[in-house]
DNA sequence: CTCAGTTATAGTCATAGTGACTTTAACTCG
DNA sequence: CGAGTTAAAGTCACTATGACTATAACTGAG
């Protein structure tokens, strides 16, 4: 680092640079995120996974549907851009917020070469309610994305899968509810994301065992059932940067 | 991506910009890697985690340590720069190359900002020789390195953890050793990294319930001791892609 | 040749975690 | 007040695992 000369030269304002521009530019650096959240699916009514996605409205790809994202600024952080970019194209303002993966290969954009620099997020449902549903923002099922612009098809599927399998080792299903829940409801969150049914009995052993999350002495009422306890978690905050604690564990390849 | 006009505009070769200039000039994009090996401990002649540096030979942290590394070039993916510019640097091939994080802090770099692509690697006992043990490029114990240059300090700790913790649940120990290796000296590589004693019998028992490691039909012969058999490593061979295969799982923070 | 030394390899036992299932408690509504 | 519904607790068999013991197979000293 800093070793070598910055190769860094000018690029056109449109980039459809030729061979010979293309070679001597500076990969572009991108900001881009997955963005999850839970909403009751349109068929039966049960929570299911949705994630935003804006329409392009200039080439390559344009009128095809990609993942929010933009330019790193040069006073913001990684987790800042990802932050502020997504307010910027959504409107939303994450709960979580991690560092997914760097994608780079040659041909990911047609023009000038972009290395993406891609967050993967969890939103509330209060705050899952897009300011204007416009015409050039939308949600799609999370397991029906399909025809995404660049490689964002490919970026979708491995930041569900480290999700999915995320959240069966650390304490992050919570950041899609609110401060307090129900174990029912946090077992629904499981069963969205997971996309298998879970035994009840055996789901509360063993998040009540699991530290974090902790029972309040407040009911859920207005069911017409016997009124379930409310829980809310009391652990550690979550970090955007990398850390060395023993609880946020485990890795892909 | 793409949605915005590229802000790359040229820096000085030598990257010492005021304000003005940083403010203006596209963040640098480099790639860097922590390599591991195991190496016999000077004292105690136990294998131990080791780690090459290189020694700065300009401003800034000039004559300080730091991670091999380089820019990445135009016709290069990522996991190629990090290979090449590991053979341009320590003369190393790695046997696992995998990429770790991306390092993107306002003021890793004095001068230019610069965003780090960082990726970790193991290598072979008889790989890790380098070639010319220079003035220059020096092998490290891992547990001792110190006083790096730029945030390297960090990002060998993350990479460290995030070996530990894989090494836990992932089948990489073996891309330490060789082909044929006893189940004595897989033990010593889990025992070396994780830095505890390791039980043989239940080492045992767990390894060879594990798929991919098979027992072949030679044995390792030349101890004061019952000769033990040699095992080979039959499973799938890593990739450096980001994958949803179910047995290479789970990630931090 | 035999036996002590050393490591390989197999087996035992108690305990913790977990999937499948049953039972009881507490509420609403007709 | 009883049927319906979900909450919450408990049971049981099976598996994984840490600690430990026992046996097998080699080398080298005497």
């Amino acid at each position: 680092m800093d070793q070598w000369q910055p190769l860094t030269v000018p690029v056109q304002a449109n980039p459809v640079g030729n061979v010979e521009e293309r070679r001597l530019a500076a990969p572009g650096l991108a900001i881009s995120t997955v963005i999850f959240a839970l909403k009751p699916s349109e068929t039966s009514g049960r929570p299911t996974l949705w994630l935003p996605l804006v329409r392009r409205i200039r080439e390559p790809f344009k009128g095809q549907w990609a993942l929010p994202g933009g330019p790193l600024r040069h006073d913001e952080s990684l987790p800042e851009a990802a932050s502020r970019n997504l307010l910027d194209t959504t409107g939303l303002a994450p709960r979580y917020l991690e560092q997914l993966y760097a994608f780079g290969g040659l041909h990911r954009s047609p023009a000038q070469r972009v290395v993406s620099i891609v967050y993967w997020a969890l939103v509330q449902p209060e705050e899952a309610e897009l300011p204007g549903e416009e015409e050039n923002v939308r949600w799609f099922r999370a397991d029906k994305v399909t025809d995404l612009a660049f490689d964002h098809q490919e970026i979708v599927d491995y930041a569900l899968w480290r999700l999915r399998n995320k959240m069966e080792y650390a304490s992050i299903a919570f950041h899609f509810l609110g401060e307090y829940f129900t174990l029912a409801q946090l077992r629904e969150v499981y069963e969205a994301v997971l996309d298998k049914p879970l035994d009840p009995a055996n789901f509360r052993r063993h998040v009540t065992s699991a530290v974090g999350i902790e029972p309040s002495d407040r009911y859920l009422q207005g069911g017409k059932h016997r009124p379930p306890r409310l829980y809310r978690y009391t652990g550690p905050a979550p970090s955007s940067t990398p850390r060395t604690a023993p609880n946020t564990a485990r890795n892909p390849s």
